[in-house]
DNA sequence: ATCGACTTACTTACAAGTCAGTAAGTATGC
DNA sequence: GCATACTTACTGACTTGTAAGTAAGTCGAT
């Protein structure tokens, strides 16, 4: 997205800062208005990845003009990353046991997601196609979904470690790697041809194994 | 791509086919041409995205302009798609023996894939961008991806079952989908971070854990 | 072998549209 | 009265695709 002619066409640094990063919040009524052009950005992003999906298209489904998206956000990448971090926060909110179980909950709870999002199409969808993009050059959520997987890869070996007694780390992040890569590759396969492949069944039976793999590693 | 605008404004159909699908060939050097040009498109496609990707940066790649390029492939939809068919081709006429390899050399020959690919990051960056993108509504590539995957899911389906002697129709497709989804879901982490996964031994690994399953499960 | 008819392989120039971002104004809550 | 939450109007960059022209290759008939 910055290429050099954009830095060349950037304005001197004068009041451009997005409306939520100002300190008063006065308008009672801006979280919401926030959200919901959050929400529409979802289902752009997700529909049509984050360069085809159009601000015009976002701003509408959010009932305003697309200057006024920018009012709030700065810019469509500032757009992206903001959805980014609010499904996140989200998730916390909406689940907060969830990404703080430790142990066999937090296991169950991927998989329990797993299933949810059968029913949640959009949002793999959007999942699916931004993390694609976010390899591409200097994408907008390359550090995002960067960060993203390191973190996870780290908290799911250590769960592995707890539930098998398994204390080979490397095996540990292997094992690891390899569960988040059945889940994420999964979801692609099941976008394209729903029918053929049951995440949570695939899933579910894949941990399964690993688990019963490293604690037999664990015994020997 | 094709909206109800472009019906409008298309043309009564007069000669506007590419040139490729012609019957005469006349110029020695038109394959050669065409080949540089598709090997553009993966390198921009790869780096890039089929939707940002512009004509005009493939066809300078290619050392010719944008509108020699939409001579060659009649449209932007129209190269990806030679792009994704030449790609097939060059596999199978690289190394003759891989596709059509039975039983466990053809898995052998998976894992060798896989290996050589650490070696070759433009081509798993352009598979990875391009199968997420493919997931969006109307994607030229969404076909093609759709197939290729339900191809290659039951030809592992099925190569699983010589090797394993389990019959089990279900339980061999759960596992070629698990393992497709391990090499894939792999690529897009290696590529986000490479030296935190080493595809190559995880994906060996996760192969003979299947296998060793599906044994099991045979004998019982 | 070579001449002429035709095709191919491009180029330059343009058309038409899309898109992100800016500027300036208005209305409204605080 | 002042910042906020927008809107309208516009700009400039970039897009794919088309039209028209030119040079060169190919081929059949001589």
């Amino acid at each position: 997205m910055a290429t050099i002619r954009d830095a060349a066409r950037a304005k001197p640094m004068d009041e451009r800062r997005p409306a939520a990063e100002r300190v008063q919040r006065p308008h009672a009524k801006t979280t919401e208005r926030r959200e919901a052009v959050l929400k529409a950005a979802m289902n752009v992003f997700g529909a049509r990845g984050y360069n085809k999906g159009a601000l015009v298209e976002v701003a509408e489904q959010a009932g305003m003009t697309h200057a006024g998206v920018l009012h709030h956000f700065g810019s469509k990448e500032g757009l992206l990353v903001a959805m980014l971090k609010y499904r996140d926060g989200e998730e916390v909110a909406g689940v907060p046991a969830r990404a703080q179980a430790e142990g066999p909950a937090f296991l169950a709870h991927l998989v329990d997601t797993v299933d949810e999002n059968t029913r949640r199409r959009g949002v793999v969808q959007a999942y699916s196609v931004l993390s694609g993009e976010s390899v591409t050059d200097g994408h907008p959520a390359h550090e995002y979904f960067q960060t993203r997987l390191d973190v996870l890869r780290v908290k799911i070996a250590g769960v592995l470690g707890e539930v098998s007694g398994n204390t080979d780390e490397q095996e540990l992040l292997d094992s690891a790697s390899a569960l988040i890569a059945v889940m994420d590759g999964l979801q692609v396969q099941w976008l394209l041809n729903p029918d053929a492949v049951d995440m949570p069944r695939i899933v579910s039976r894949t941990l399964d194994e690993i688990v019963a793999r490293l604690r037999a590693q664990a015994g020997a």
